[in-house]
RNA sequence: GCGCCCGUAGCUCAGCUGGAUAGAGCGUUGGCCUCCGGAGCCAAAGGUCAGAGGUUCGAAUCCUCUCGGGCGCGCCA
């Protein structure tokens, strides 16, 4: 309807630059909802913002405006007002076209074509595979699932990709982590490192390793512990973990510590694919980091950076001159003790992106990571290729509530909430609508007991609710022995005439819009608030209307209209992951 | 110290990239079930858009500074 008054308005532009009115047609058109009744149902400020230009009045040029538009039927009345404003007033019959476009298109009402195909990659969570994922996860999940999907509803071909970090310390701290536990289980005295993970799931790795090796992979731990640096509180922990993992290596020879390394990295990547599962996020593709990495991609593009002339050597380490790019100091990208770092590992896999063909790249990062976006620009600006083709979208932090307090977490001794026990405690519904009611860049303040509510104040509840009581409105009417003749409804819209009808009727119509500028802005809360405000409209004629009347046409046109809600009620909580119950 | 994000009703947040009289939900107060699900609806009260300057026809929105809150500033990942 929008992009409809968009069209007529570029023609009468065209118009008024043939007459030499306006020197330029601007390339967007900005159309708007009014906010007030008053104004009509759309308004352009063209005008205004053309005025200057024109060297006209911003009403008059208004004026002419209004007279160079195409006549069209939609279109009832133009009014110019208030400073050079351009106000469209609708044809009821515009707005009830609604109904029968809804329910012609079904599933696929609100989607389009204005991505054509070009392809988008969104990589979102992409936690380290070290333990179970938790609330913080959470709203990446939730966030970058919602963007992906919203992105391919209007057209894109969306790749959602985890990235593995399976290359790093941190695993070679849970490889070793796990080891020692199966060196408890196999009755050594140990004494657990204060850097290693805490959590059961250690155990139950140690365990599973145990079950299937006996102790083929048992040290006595006085040889383990010989000779290291002390762990804290006296010594360094980071010093002590590194010589353990060392240690651990060294006694158990490569084989036998990739064996346990690798049990530890699938038992948990296992996890975290069945939790994301449950949790309705599904990646096309898993991406190693250390494939990357025995591909010799990391070398690859060090050497790029080497060739272009961005990098040098000092104190035994090379570094990338990111500061000739906007960072704020150098990076190291090899070490002085000749491994490369995880930021050489991103400048390959971000390259890689890039390789494989994707028009954008959409990385959905932590807050905590947001020092980590200018390096990574640098690197792209220095290797030739175009850094505006990365969005990093950074996520805040989501507290969680619970009776009016501040649930702690910590992640150092395993307490922390996991994704699994979000679930368990709320339901995914609410997670995934809980978790994308706000922008991105707002603190996320998560209300256990709200989440969990069965009643109005719960949002989630309130739009799943207005749905399965449309679906009851038809089970009553074939209670009555009634049935919904929807040709005769569709036939009947311009009975559709209440002040509730017609605001439904405009929420309706919005969605679409909705779906674009949500997708487009990477805002999958613009929809929650969408879904929020079209229940609204639907509880609202539901108290004020019955809708199973004895006249005949105005019946089915009712349930024509709340037919056509129910499909927009679910075509949206779709694109947010969240079910459209039939009953509750 | 430097950088990024945030500051809007008592609370939690929208505000369509600069538009017309700043909007929701919760909470508070007062109403609505002989009727399709009361898991609902209606109404009222509630604001110096953190503060101060600036840009222009016009600012919650853009720029500068100040004050508050969060997060970063590793040869960790």
């Amino acid at each position: 309807m929008k992009s409809r008054l968009k069209i007529l308005l570029r023609e009468a532009l065209d118009t008024l630059h043939r007459d030499g009115v306006v020197p330029r047609v601007p390339g967007t058109i900005p159309v708007e909802r009014t906010r007030d009744p008053a104004h009509g149902d759309f308004a352009t400020n063209l005008a205004l913002a053309l005025a200057k230009a024109a060297g006209r009045k911003p009403r008059e040029l208004a004026e002419a405006l209004a007279a160079a538009l195409p006549a069209a039927p939609e279109v009832a009345r133009v009014e110019v007002a208030g400073p050079g404003f351009l106000n469209f007033f609708l044809a009821p019959a515009a707005f009830q076209a609604v109904v029968r476009e809804v329910l012609e298109a079904g599933r696929r009402y609100g989607r389009s074509e204005l991505g054509g195909g070009r392809r988008v990659q969104v990589e979102f969570v992409s936690a380290n595979p070290t333990g179970p994922l938790h609330v913080g996860h959470g709203r990446g999940a939730a966030y970058g699932a919602a963007v992906a999907d919203l992105l391919s509803a209007v057209g894109y071909e969306v790749h959602r990709e985890y990235y593995v970090n399976d290359a790093g310390r941190q695993m070679d701290i849970l490889a070793t982590s796990v080891w020692l536990r199966y060196l408890e289980l196999c009755g050594e005295e140990v004494a657990f490192p204060e850097n290693g993970y805490q959590g059961d799931y250690v155990w139950d790795i140690a365990a599973a390793l145990h079950r299937e090796n006996g102790e083929a992979m048992r040290k006595p731990w006085d040889e383990v512990a010989r000779n290291l640096p002390p762990d804290a509180p006296a010594g360094d922990k980071e010093a002590h973990i590194d010589a353990l993992i060392h240690r651990a290596r060294t006694l158990l020879r490569d084989d036998q510590y990739r064996l346990v390394f690798d049990v530890a990295l699938n038992y948990i990547l296992d996890d975290i694919r069945e939790d994301l599962e449950q949790f309705g996020v599904i990646y096309d593709e898993w991406f190693s980091e250390r494939a990357l990495v025995d591909s010799g991609a990391v070398l690859k593009a060090i050497e790029r950076l080497q060739k272009s002339g961005h990098t040098y050597e000092k104190d035994g380490a090379i570094w990338f001159r990111s500061s000739d790019f906007g960072d704020e100091k150098d990076r190291v990208l090899v070490r002085e003790n000749g491994q490369t770092t995880y930021f050489a590992s991103d400048i390959a896999y971000h390259m890689n992106k890039l390789e494989r063909g994707f028009e954008r790249i959409i990385d959905v990062w932590g807050a905590d990571h947001h020092g980590y976006v200018p390096r990574v620009k640098a690197a792209l600006e220095a290797l030739g290729d175009d850094p505006g083709r990365l969005d990093v979208l950074l996520v805040q932090f989501a507290v969680l509530y619970r009776g009016g307090q501040k649930v702690q977490m910590s992640t150092r001794s395993g307490e922390f909430v996991t994704l699994r026990q979000l679930r368990k405690e709320v339901g995914t519904d609410a997670a995934r609508f809980f978790y994308v009611m706000r922008r991105c860049e707002q603190h996320l303040d998560f209300d256990l007991d709200l989440a969990r509510k069965q009643s109005n104040d719960n949002p989630v509840y309130y739009v799943q609710y207005a749905h399965a009581r449309v679906c009851s409105v038809f089970r009553q009417l074939e209670e009555k022995g009634l049935a919904h003749h929807r040709d005769r409804g569709l036939a009947a819209l311009d009975r559709l005439t209440e002040s509730h009808e017609t605001e439904l009727l405009r929420e309706l119509s919005r969605f679409p819009e909705v779906v674009e500028s949500a997708a487009l802005q990477h805002e999958p809360h613009q929809l929650a608030q969408y879904l929020r405000e079209l229940a609204t409209a639907f509880h609202t004629y539901y108290n004020a209307h019955t809708f199973i009347v004895d006249d005949d046409a105005l019946r089915d046109a009712r349930l024509a209209l709340i037919d056509a809600t129910r499909q927009v009620l679910a075509n949206g909580l779709e694109l947010l992951g969240v079910s459209a119950p039939e009953r509750m």
